[in-house]
RNA sequence: GUGGGUGUAGCUCAGUGGUUAGAGCGCCGGGUUGUGGCCCCGGAGGUCGGGGGUUCAAAUCCCCUCACUCACCCCA
């Protein structure tokens, strides 16, 4: 096949008609849902301060090493599209002073994410996330409300055969201690496995804990755990945490293992997998980030949020997502000239009422245009000509039960509203 | 960045050295008065990803390149 010459560049994609329906239905229940639970809707820009990121996200992260889209604008300063949303909103909830409004704030974003990294199943360097933030408390029940929230939320999509697990990073105080007995541990253990693996083991040794290398698997077995770490705090948050989620029914598992690639994560993280995602297993992530807004120059405040993969929620829901529709209604046949202009006519009468209406355009015979009105989907079509001008009626077939009857021109809107 | 796989019609794919490259689906038209889905008939649509080489002859064999894809890595 011969390739246009202009295409969409690697990673990216476009979202047809047909499967922007679903989109709009899983965006139209997230807002649904998170506002029961009294979240409101923040847009932040794009695009920010390559400083935000790198401050926020960690510098020795991969997201922010090596997978960011940075340039230097016009002005000479340093801008990133923004590989994730927290940070953005944090920046956001300081610069607006939305502690001072409320103690709690709680947060939702829906947009576009940027990573450059290489495309594989599950993976695109533009994806979308939906995101949400609870700023402004540390009581465990936020965690767990936030969780139900989630989970409620994957489960009205349609979506099932998740796996939520869960975990307790531990705090400033019981963190590090496990990080160094862990980066310990690994520097002896994985001597043998060549300086790449030495490198992450210095920069960042939690993150071998997520190695899927089948030589690397007996090592992570062996591993110095994080819960024999914890303090009696951390502990005692994860127990609330899983006390409340049973209250809910919200199935989890703790998983000691479980780390994020991020470097504000706390205390309580999670992360929401699906067998049938393929290698890119994870459909949502998320956790505690207690210490990121002062970090970032606000007052202290603690944090908590997660992020769902829009393409891969899309992926797991398939037909059971629960699509907008947005097919035709009503659809025009309209034969000979004349009638042309009565189609146009009509269609603007109907669409004024609120129905959505289609035609056919460039005229056609009676069977091609009948053929085009049932791949619409319309569940009605109107019928005009010579017949129905000298009548003054309009004729109306109903597509799914295969009749039709004749209706005054005038009463048409209404015939139309009532029958729908 | 590192590996593996695949590139033939809009889509899914057949075709492994020999006339004008095929199928299904889709698209357009038709099956006599103005009626969709099913069926039947016809039609349009392809520089076989691109370049080079071997050969009398290449979609088919070899080399290069590009793209897509899966996996590592990373993560939503």
């Amino acid at each position: 096949m011969a390739r246009p010459r202009l295409t969409a560049v690697r990673g990216v994609r476009d979202v047809l008609p047909e499967e922007s329906k679903r989109w709009h239905g899983a965006e139209r229940l997230a807002r649904e849902i998170f506002a029961r639970y009294g979240y409101g809707e923040i847009r932040v820009p794009v695009f920010e301060r390559t400083e935000l990121f790198a401050r926020g996200i960690g510098e020795e992260t991969d997201i922010v090493s090596k997978e960011m889209y940075t340039f230097e604008d016009k002005g000479g300063d340093s801008i990133t599209l923004r590989p994730e949303a927290t940070a953005s909103i944090c920046r956001a909830y300081v610069q607006n002073g939305l502690h001072n409004r409320a103690s709690v704030s709680k947060l939702f974003c829906i947009g576009p994410m940027f990573r450059y990294e290489r495309p594989q199943a599950g993976r695109l360097r533009q994806f979308h996330q939906i995101d949400a933030e609870v700023f402004g408390s540390v009581d465990p029940a936020v965690d767990a409300e936030l969780i139900v929230m989630l989970m409620e939320f994957l489960d009205e999509m349609g979506v099932d055969g998740l796996a939520l697990q869960l975990n307790n990073l531990g705090d400033k105080e019981c963190r590090p201690a496990y990080a160094a007995a862990l980066q310990e541990y690994l520097r002896e253990e994985t001597k043998h496995l060549g300086a790449e693996i030495a490198e992450r083991v210095e920069r960042n040794p939690l993150r071998f804990l997520d190695s899927k290398d089948p030589d690397h698997q007996e090592i992570i077995a062996r591993a110095p755990r994080i819960d024999a770490f914890w303090n009696d705090a951390c502990r005692e948050h994860l127990t609330s945490v899983c006390r409340l989620l049973e209250i809910a029914g919200v199935a989890y598992e703790i998983n000691p293992r479980l780390v994020r690639g991020l470097d504000y994560y706390c205390l309580t993280v999670f992360e929401v997998t699906s067998e049938s995602l393929g290698a890119q297993n994870a459909v949502c992530g998320g956790g505690r980030y207690d210490g990121l807004v002062e970090e970032l120059g606000g007052p202290p405040t603690p944090g908590i949020g997660f992020a769902v993969g829009v393409e891969r929620l899309l992926q797991l829901a398939g037909e059971k997502a629960p699509a907008q529709n947005e097919e035709p209604q009503v659809y025009i046949v309209a034969l000979g000239d004349a009638a042309q202009t009565q189609a146009f006519a009509l269609a603007a009468e109907l669409r004024s009422q609120g129905i959505r209406t289609e035609r056919s355009f460039g005229g056609g015979s009676m069977k091609s245009q009948m053929k085009r009105a049932d791949r619409s989907g319309a569940a009605f079509v109107l019928l005009l000509g010579d017949d129905e001008a000298a009548k003054g009626v309009v004729s109306v077939r109903h597509m799914n039960e295969s009749r039709q009857t004749e209706v005054k021109r005038e009463e048409i809107s209404d015939y139309i509203k009532f029958n729908i």
